[in-house]
DNA sequence: GCGACAG
DNA sequence: ATCTTGTCGC
């Protein structure tokens, strides 16, 4: 696939995202069931880690698999590098029984140039409620960002709040968040906050990214599942 | 035109 | 993401 037809797939998706307004769309609930993603790269494998909790914090399973990619890596048109790995892990483990409420993925949703980031895209595909968190941003924004843990900033496109700079912890580089599908700003901002303990970023997200870094490395997890 | 650019 | 040493802090 091409930069250009990419780009046209982004396109032709992006309007199908449904970004809920405040106090509409998904809200999450003390039981409902989290499933937080990461990708690590080793050549061409693509090494998945699937942290799956409670809202409240009881983890429920943690999962590993490798995948094989040929895509590379194209800032803009990350999505369809990352989805493909991301939504075969999805699949694996919802065969296990286990099924998610909400999706957590590393990356952007609609904070995008295209408003299509990899968490669209996994929104999309999954028809589940999904929130992009990123460590770093692609679109810039404006003003100073309060110092306190749980200081906001908005990220702008053409005058649309598309995203938030969210300060997890007082004095520490803020994350930045945006809609993936089906679930308001305002409530992904006040779930990835909430799922922040001590660390910049959420918990679900580091198990995710610990999970795989371990796969990626050989390492023996303890109480993970390894489908490959 | 040039640089910047999620992971 | 990955390549990499020491170092500061809980």
């Amino acid at each position: 696939m091409t930069p250009q037809e990419m780009e046209q797939e982004q396109i032709r998706l992006a309007p199908q995202v449904i970004v809920p307004d405040a106090g509409q769309g998904y809200f999450a609930q003390e039981d409902d069931v989290v499933f937080a993603l990461d990708i690590h790269y080793a050549e061409n494998t693509a090494h998945v880690g699937l942290h799956a909790q409670t809202f409240h914090g009881n983890t429920l399973g943690r999962f590993v698999a490798r995948f094989e990619t040929e895509v590379e890596y194209l800032p803009g048109f990350f999505a369809f590098r990352e989805a493909p790995p991301l939504l075969q892990m999805i699949e694996q483990v919802w065969a296990t029984g286990l099924t998610p409420q909400l999706l957590l993925v590393d990356g952007h949703g609609v904070a995008h140039p295209r408003r299509f980031g990899v968490a669209c895209l996994v929104g999309l595909k999954t028809g589940l409620p999904t929130i992009g968190c990123a460590k770093e941003t692609l679109l810039r924004y404006q003003g100073d960002l309060p110092d306190a843990r749980g200081s906001t900033l908005p990220v702008l496109l053409d005058g649309d709040g598309v995203g938030t700079v969210l300060r997890t912890q007082t004095g520490i580089r803020p994350v930045f968040v945006s809609v993936g599908h089906l679930i308001s700003l305002q409530e992904s901002e006040r779930v990835i906050l909430e799922l922040s303990g001590k660390y910049r970023v959420c918990d679900p997200l580091r198990h995710a990214d610990q999970l795989a870094r371990a796969h990626a490395r050989h390492e023996k997890i303890p109480d993970a599942t390894v489908f490959s």
